[in-house]
DNA sequence: CTGTTAGCGCATTCAG
DNA sequence: CTGAATGCGCTAACAG
């Protein structure tokens, strides 16, 4: 492996020129300089980037921290990147598969210390064990969870989302919808903020809450949300309208709907949560709450970059709003 | 920040008795260790990975590097991440856009210092610039096209995958299918493999091989596909099947068709490929050339870990069996 | 404009 | 079983 200081003695300067140089720090003669670049190119020599993080303590990476790869967050992930690459900085992302032990361990102050910062999409942290956290690094929060107030944090405007979504169905004439993917805890998470919406639309709309059509899904797949809503059915509960926590959810309520020859949106509305990609594709295209991952996007990236800057700026708390897009699975026109 | 001689000193040991206990090297008296663990605990010490890393040269992490982060690619990702993390080591995802500058940079030796081992998943790059990589480090590379000898390199049986598809269709009476997302092209990428086996299949079925019917997509997304098969439907080429070059091409088919009021499987059949989680819940269900992603996972895995055990290990070149998963798309039974 | 000194925090080597 | 010396490769601070 070639050295600075092997550059150094081959371009006939000190190993610090050489480091100027290469980081085009302060003005280094043009001779000499060239020197130093022919030597570089002649030898093959690059950085040796762990000896330059130990040195100055600077990665000039971030880390994203994902509960996994797929689906929504693979989607949000590659929104963030060309924002924290525009930075000058790299975006490398990890996976917890939702675990807050998982979770837990890349806050602590050994994982932290691989990057300037971190954002982390929680999943499975409350915030007795965030308040644990002991590293100063910077930290940016994603997510529906509570979290201390130390924390930079950005969530989704979950309750209006499901809200918009379900006063939809209703003024195209649904009355009994079902919440699929939802769920009737008190703590914050994103499926039980998403209930309290659907409830809200039925109480500005004059209807009746009825626990029954709150359906929880276990474990979280298209899979189980086919299964769910397919019980539903043959329990004789009677539905018009579906609406699915998410669009992993609602792909599964199609797919259910489907199998039980019920017509999409004629005797049954839908509406799912995410607006991804397939939303738009299935047939008869899938009314779905767009998150607006852009703008999440900018938000998390612009919130981390600011307190990389200034590490002791007072903590912000963002929601990120959201809109509808309707398409061909729900009656009403706007 | 605590350092490792600080809680040497507070034990009353040398920081070489510290690092034996923390790394469990060699025996250390327990007294001795019940003290040092006592003044990590008291002192909340973390090591520092990258003053680790700097001495020890080794950073028990792996790198995923991957044209984009959602889709295939995110779904691939899941399945790798236990199997790495299972032989104690952690991974983490890069993006590169499918660009091969990005994809050529993570192959520098200042990069690739960073990881124990790299899996790349080769977009951009061709033959003749991988030639040009000069790392020494272990180095996987997965993906359909070509690459020089020296690398160990995993890549799916696209041509077989493409041919099982297309016979499938004919077998179910189709005659002039669509090749979406295909293309004409001799170099070997993902999109001619698949091209091949359209091919092979209708050679052996004593099939005419028409051009025209290969249709390619760019930008490559659903959204391209769909308007690029209403082109092809208000062209007035007539044709009863498409074989669609991934899942995500499929899924703007059968958007395009549900447009043109085409039935699946009745007036079009559809073959898409990746069995990616979304073809099993579209109505009627797509069938779909299933990549074995977990295979595939265990083979890349399995070399990498033979690599960065043996750097001198001959390099092994693997095709990853598919198969086909018949669904409602489809007539042909099996 | 360039060189010298020093040390980031850890682990290898060898001596006790 | 434990400790001292040494250096991984780089850069901050200062000196010339």
């Amino acid at each position: 492996m070639v050295t600075m200081s092997e550059v150094a003695r081959a371009a006939g300067v000190s190993s610090m020129t050489v480091s100027n140089v290469l980081n085009e720090r302060r003005r280094v003669g043009a001779p000499t300089r060239a020197r130093v670049l022919a030597a570089v190119e002649e030898l093959g020599y690059e950085v040796n980037l762990t000896a330059r993080h130990l040195r100055a303590g600077r990665t000039d990476t971030i880390a994203l921290i994902v509960p996994s790869f797929h689906d929504y967050f693979g989607e949000v992930a590659d929104e963030i990147a060309p924002l924290v690459e525009a930075e000058g900085r790299h975006l490398v992302l990890e996976r917890t598969g939702a675990s807050p032990d998982c979770e837990m361990e890349t806050l602590t102050v050994a994982r932290m210390q691989m990057y300037d910062g971190v954002l982390l999409s929680v999943a499975g942290l409350d915030r007795k064990r965030l308040e644990r956290v002991r590293t100063t690094k910077p930290i940016v929060l994603l997510g529906e969870r509570d979290v201390p107030d130390r924390f930079d944090h950005a969530r989704l405007a979950n309750e209006e989302g499901a809200r918009l979504a379900t006063a939809h169905m209703i003024e195209g004439g649904a009355h009994r919808i079902v919440a699929l993917g939802c769920t009737l805890e008190s703590e914050h998470t994103m499926t039980s903020d998403r209930r309290i919406g659907w409830e809200q639309a039925h109480l500005a709309a004059g209807l009746p809450v009825d626990e029954r059509y709150v359906v929880p899904i276990e474990p979280y797949s298209s899979q189980s949300a086919r299964e769910a809503l397919l019980a539903v059915i043959a329990s004789g509960l009677p539905f018009d309208g579906v609406f699915a926590a998410t669009d992993v959810i609602a792909l599964g309520a199609v797919a259910a709907l489907a199998d039980s020859g019920l017509r999409v949106p004629d005797d049954v509305q839908l509406v799912g949560f995410d607006n991804l990609d397939v939303s738009r594709f299935v047939p008869p295209g899938i009314t779905s709450v767009d998150p607006n991952h852009p703008e999440l996007a900018r938000t998390v990236v612009g919130l981390l970059h600011r307190r990389i800057a200034d590490g002791d700026a007072p903590a912000e708390h963002r929601g990120v709003p959201v809109r509808l897009v309707v398409r061909g699975s729900t009656r009403a026109r706007r």
